[in-house]
RNA sequence: GGGCCGGUAGCUCAGUUGGUUAGAGCAGGGGACUCAUAAUCCCUUGGUCGCGGGUUCGAGUCCUGCCCGGCCUACCA
């Protein structure tokens, strides 16, 4: 098979945070293929960089006090680090706020523009006259227009599910300020997308760009229909790109952003010597990118219809995964599974959860699940028990010897795990990890029996066994070898202490072909600690305590530093009068039903006592919350005048209090003991 | 409501184009060993393959209806 010339990417981190397990699986899924491709002899490139404009980012900055490029060189530097620290082996990580990018979205520009794919149109957008910016309709709120749920955002409505644009909101406010947005007109520039509807059908649908339920899912939602314009510049102020021949407008973040890929290549380029196009404009070069559903849209509509338009090659194939939960559930801040890159190589190695990660990854965009029971007990007996084993248990006893000149007879054992090498490596190429994984330790399952019956340490005691001792040990150590050879894109930490042990680099697939013969082997030194279930405490406890920006520390010295998030995300609300209060009644309720509503994916159905025959129904959205067994018998606070709203499943006649962004993050209120139900809320 | 993926032993999953008594790892039970990071090895318990129809000599595997779970959608990008 001749070399392929391989171009990879993963997605451009956004600069407003920090990287945390969750952002891992994509690099550490990119990392392995990557390694892979190089230890097949592939030629590769594998290049990233943060993403750093937009709207997001200047509020980011401004909240710090420092400038916008002092904050993204900042986070570029700490992204950087947490993937060194994972073992990503990025060849240039680079930033969408680099010249190179600049000129090539002026390139990108140029050429939808002669397509004449660009058109202007007036676009009526709710402004901040405080902060001076629009606002994108999750930097409003306000109350929805439909079915008056105070606290909405500005696209659609939580409660009832109406959706319309931010300016139907009934008392909006902005996210930002807490002013009182105003609207404004601008102009933006859209790109036809429809004018190149029969390339996207034709690219998504055909070869094996995309995995077949994208495929699908794009037929079903966009290309059965005519694809709409798509907005991609922005007016002033916006921290980005300034539209050469437009100015005043800037390019939107999603549209500098993939162009990015290219940009980080071009300074590698520029670094190495080596010339763009050779693996931009050539159909020799395969491209390959590495994303998360969540930009899915972007990946295999827009960019496919950008490069297409400026004469780029086309990605070879957009690998799209699922998201990460933990303990089953999405990552928790409160319950401490959302780990930062940071905090888990504080306490555990990173070649623990690349290993489980790549147990759990499948060709897919199924999303995956890191149980940390589970994790702590595959990652022990599969990698210490299991591989690490089969050297720490036979390598001292060959240490003055070294290996046998000749192979011995292994009953085919080694000739096995060869002859295994394609359907792995088919695995791999296929980013069916899991699949690899369980053929590699397949491998590793029949090495233990085989040391065990040959009972090396009896061999030992009888200088007239050395020769068989030699022998057998030559096997194990083999055995392990091919092993890691074939884990090496997994656990790059390991290969290099084999390479080590043997003074016999690993670098190529076929390594795992041949046997070593005849050479010394160092002293084994220990490879890998087995995991404890106290590192794992200490992480999520870690996690649990860490607050929201290390600038939030600098400026609260109470005890609790509580974070000041919850009110950025939701800044106070105008003042009102004691009479404004009294309008609303809340009293104390008693719960005393709660059921599922079975339609409903957010909604419990509960029966409200407030004392002597006074009942109320009211659906709640806590459904994800709280098992409605457990909520029968406890108090809550209750809106009791609240306008009575008809809903799908029935008459909602109140609603109770709770705080909390919503999902399973809302936390009911609830009174003193002493409180009964009935009693109004002063 | 629509789309996609899944529902196989307590847990995580494998079951190739339908073919003989449905498999593995972990956990559980019993035993062995002591070289090894309380690692390893042997034996063993355990399954109406979500449910009902159908096609077939034969279905976990194909078709169909339903139930359950997850994700994505619901005229937004």
């Amino acid at each position: 098979m001749t070399e392929r010339r391989i171009l990879i990417t993963a997605a451009l981190p956004y600069a407003n945070g920090p990287i945390h397990l969750g952002h891992l699986v994509e690099y550490i899924q990119t990392d392995i293929w990557v390694r892979f491709q190089r230890l097949r002899g592939n030629q590769c490139l594998f290049v990233c960089a943060d993403d750093t404009h937009g709207t997001a980012i200047m509020i980011s900055a401004q909240r710090h006090g420092i400038t916008e490029e002092e904050w993204i060189e900042r986070i570029s530097q700490e992204h950087q680090h947490d993937f060194a620290g994972f073992g990503i082996s990025f060849d240039h990580y680079g930033s969408t706020n680099s010249p190179e990018n600049r000129e090539l979205c002026g390139e990108f520009w140029s050429a939808l523009s002669s397509a004449g794919l660009i058109v202007v149109k007036e676009v009526e957008q709710l402004f901040d006259p405080e902060k001076e910016i629009f606002l994108a309709d999750r930097f409003v709120k306000g109350t929805c227009p439909k079915c008056q749920a105070a606290d909405q955002y500005g696209d659609n409505c939580d409660k009832c599910g109406a959706t319309y644009t931010p300016a139907e909101l009934i008392d909006p406010f902005s996210t930002l300020s807490g002013a009182t947005p105003v609207l404004r007109k601008s102009t933006h520039h859209f790109v036809r997308l429809e004018a190149l509807h029969d390339f996207l059908n034709e690219w998504t649908q055909s070869g094996d760009h995309l995995q077949s339920e994208v495929a699908n899912y794009l037929k079903g939602h966009f290309l059965h229909e005519p694809l709409r314009d798509w907005d991609v510049s922005r007016p002033a102020p916006y921290f980005g790109f300034e539209i050469p021949d437009q100015p005043g407008n800037y390019w939107y973040v999603w549209f500098d952003a993939p162009i990015g890929y290219i940009a980080s290549t071009a300074q590698w380029c520029r670094q190495h010597g080596e010339n763009l196009e050779s693996w931009w404009k050539n159909p020799e070069t395969e491209i390959h990118h590495f994303i998360g559903k969540d930009i899915t849209y972007f990946h295999t509509l827009f960019w496919p219809g950008m490069l297409k338009s400026a004469g780029f090659n086309l990605p070879s194939k957009v690998h799209i995964h699922g998201f990460l939960t933990v303990n089953g559930e999405k990552m928790s801040k409160s319950k401490g599974t959302f780990v930062k890159a940071s905090t888990y190589l504080e306490h555990l190695d990173p070649q623990y959860l690349r290993y489980f990660y790549a147990s759990k990854l499948g060709p897919r965009l199924d999303d995956i699940d890191l149980n940390l029971d589970e994790f702590a007990s595959k990652v022990n007996s599969d990698l210490v028990g299991k591989v690490v084993n089969l050297a720490s248990r036979t390598a001292k006893f060959v240490q003055s010897t070294g290996l046998s000149t000749e192979y011995p007879d292994d009953q085919g054992l080694f000739a096995q795990g060869a002859a295994a090498g394609d359907e792995i490596a088919a695995a791999y190429e296929a980013c069916d990890y899991n699949r690899a994984v369980r053929l590699i330790i397949e491998l590793a399952d029949r090495a233990n029996p085989f040391v065990e019956q040959a009972e090396p340490w009896k061999l030992r005691k009888d200088p007239e066994q050395a020769d068989r001792l030699q022998d057998v040990c030559t096997i194990a150590l083999n055995l392990f070898r091919q092993v890691v050879v074939y884990l090496s894109p997994l656990l790059p930490r390991l290969a290099e202490q084999t390479s080590e042990l043997f003074g016999t680099p690993i670098e190529h697939w076929d390594d795992a072909q041949t046997p070593l013969t005849g050479q010394g082997v160092n002293k084994f030194k220990h490879m890998l600690k087995r995991i404890e279930q106290k590192d794992i405490e200490a992480m999520v406890e870690e996690s649990k305590n860490e607050i929201e920006s290390e600038n939030d520390t600098e400026t609260t010295n109470t005890p609790w530093s509580d974070s000041d998030q919850p009110l950025q995300d939701e800044p106070l609300a105008e003042t009102c009068t004691i009479d404004d209060f009294a309008k609303v009644d809340l009293r104390v309720a008693r719960v005393i039903e709660a059921e599922h509503v079975p339609e409903a994916n957010k909604l419990l159905k509960l029966t409200l006592s407030l004392g002597g025959n006074e009942r109320r129904q009211v659906f709640a959205g806590i459904k994800k919350a709280y098992e409605p067994e457990k909520l029968v018998g406890r108090l809550v606070v209750m809106v009791a005048n609240l306008q009575p709203r008809k809903m799908r499943f029935g008459l909602s006649e109140g609603m109770i209090t709770a705080s909390g962004p919503g999902g399973a993050d809302v936390f009911l209120l609830s009174p003193d003991s002493g409180a009964v139900p009935g009693q109004r809320v002063h």
